[in-house]
Parts: C-alpha cells; structure tokens; sequence
DNA sequence: CCGCATCCGCTCGGATACTG
DNA sequence: CAGTATCCGAGCGGATGCGG
C-alpha cells in the first residue's frame, strides 16, 4: 500500500495547478461523472441484459422520466452504453453496455459488493456520530 | 454474471417502493455518500499515512477550506476517518483511516486502477459524441 | 492552525405538460 | 413508447470574513 501516496501526488495533486490540467486528471475525468444519484444504478441493472427505456423506468420506481433519459444519455456519451432505436411503430429503444461499460461495470463490482457487506456498519458508524454530537 | 439482474431485483429495485425501504437499499447507502467531488480524493490522500488538516489542503489545491471541513466531517461520521485533535499551541488536527476507511479505499482502489487505464477511451468517446451531435 | 458563519451563484433533480 | 420543454425548489460548493 506504499504506492497510495505516491500515485496521489503524481496521479492527483498534480493537477490542481495553474496549469489546464485538471481536466486530464484521471481520477476526476471517471469518477465525477459515474459519481451522480443514477450512473451507479443504471449500469447495475444493465450489467446482464439489455433493456428498453420504459423496462429501466419500472426497474429503478423512483427515477423520474427526466433524469432517467439525461442519465442514459451521459454514460452514452461516456461510451458504456449503447443506443439503439428500432423504427418499429410505436418505435422502441434498446440500452446495452458496451465493452468498456461492462469493464467498468467489473470494477464497479468490487465497491458495490463491499456494499452490500458493510452498509450496515457505515449505518452503525453515523448513527453513533450524531448521538455524540446531540 | 448472470448474478447481476438478480442482484438488481433483489438488492434495488426492491428499495423504490412503497415502504420506507430506501434509507436501507446498501448500495445507495454507500455510493451516495463516496460519490461527492473530494470524497475519493480525500480517500486516497489518506490512504498511505495520516495527514493534518493544513497538509490536506496543500495536497489537493483546488478545494476550499469550507469542502474540506464538510468533507472530511461526513467521512467521519460514516466511520471512514478518525479525527485527533493535539491541544498543542496552536492546536494540531490529524486525520487517519479507520479499518473501515482502509476497507473501503481497498473497495475502491479497484476502480481507481480502471480509470487510470481507461480514462483515454472515456475523453474519445465523448469527443466522438460531441463532434456526432453538432 | 483549524475551523465556523454568512452570503450567494449554479447545477442537480423533481413535477408537469406536450410531441412523433 | 420514448422522449422534449419548461418551471422551480433544494442543496452543493466557492469566496470572504471572524473566532479559539
């Protein structure tokens, strides 16, 4: 673990100088995007199939209509996802991860599984700090 | 990785409902909270050894002294990170990893490693998304 | 040195209504 | 079915100034 300081001084603090480099910042370029209330959870239900707008609406109740079409389009954009309209009558939308979706998706994996497994923990550790802080 | 869509209806869409369920759906838990502008940063810069406060803020140039307080406060109180204060002249403040902030950078680390080795991929295709929707 | 308080702009995200 | 358009409130986050 002796390489943490080390990547964040070459791979982080370097890029909050003067420079325009912040934007070349791998961390912050990946990161700040899959970061939003939905990115998580879209790329997690789209992890083993693919899906069409109205299926994703009902698999996540309470996204809205807005934000699901914005979220979709951003990791679009971003190059995980797929899309695909079929001009059938009424027209049909198909989402699918793409390689680099399912590759992040793989590491994603990783966080969401020590999730699952310490959530309550986390629950535990802020139910503490607001009793001391009363 | 059939075990995603399981995992989906089991362990999100399940959360949306009704009930008020969603305060206890793990990934949200989790995700929601590292998912801020500096959480990850301030991870990482802890994650080798612990730093003081004034330390912090020189290793990650951009941030305000109000986000790293508010930051460094909620990674506190989700148990992540252990806050000493030395009641020298003037007074010393340092932050350190808990085990559970260990685990978790260990979680993240992961997906980290993937975005310094895919970050190119993510700027190409959103460079090829924008010149296709001008 | 390490914060807290205040003000304030800006983006995120929800609700609703309307198209092809 | 799959969006687009508009409005609007809430909260994130920056800048500045004060306090122990």
């Amino acid at each position: 673990m002796t390489v943490a300081i080390t990547r964040f001084e070459e791979k982080i603090a370097g890029y909050g100088g003067d420079g325009p480099k912040l934007e070349n910042c791998p961390v912050r370029t990946v990161i700040d995007h899959i970061g939003g209330k939905w990115s998580t959870l879209l790329l997690l239900a789209l992890s083993e199939k693919p899906y069409r707008f109205g299926e994703l609406r009902r698999l996540v109740p309470d996204i809205s209509q807005r934000m699901l079409t914005q979220t979709l389009r951003d990791l679009e954009r971003d190059g995980y996802v797929l899309r695909t309209v079929f001009p059938t009558k009424p027209p049909s939308v198909e989402y699918r991860l793409t390689d680099l979706g399912h590759s992040l998706f793989k590491a994603l994996c990783v966080l969401l599984d020590w999730a699952e497994g310490n959530y309550l923990a986390v629950k535990d550790a802020r139910r503490s700090f607001d009793e001391r802080n009363a």
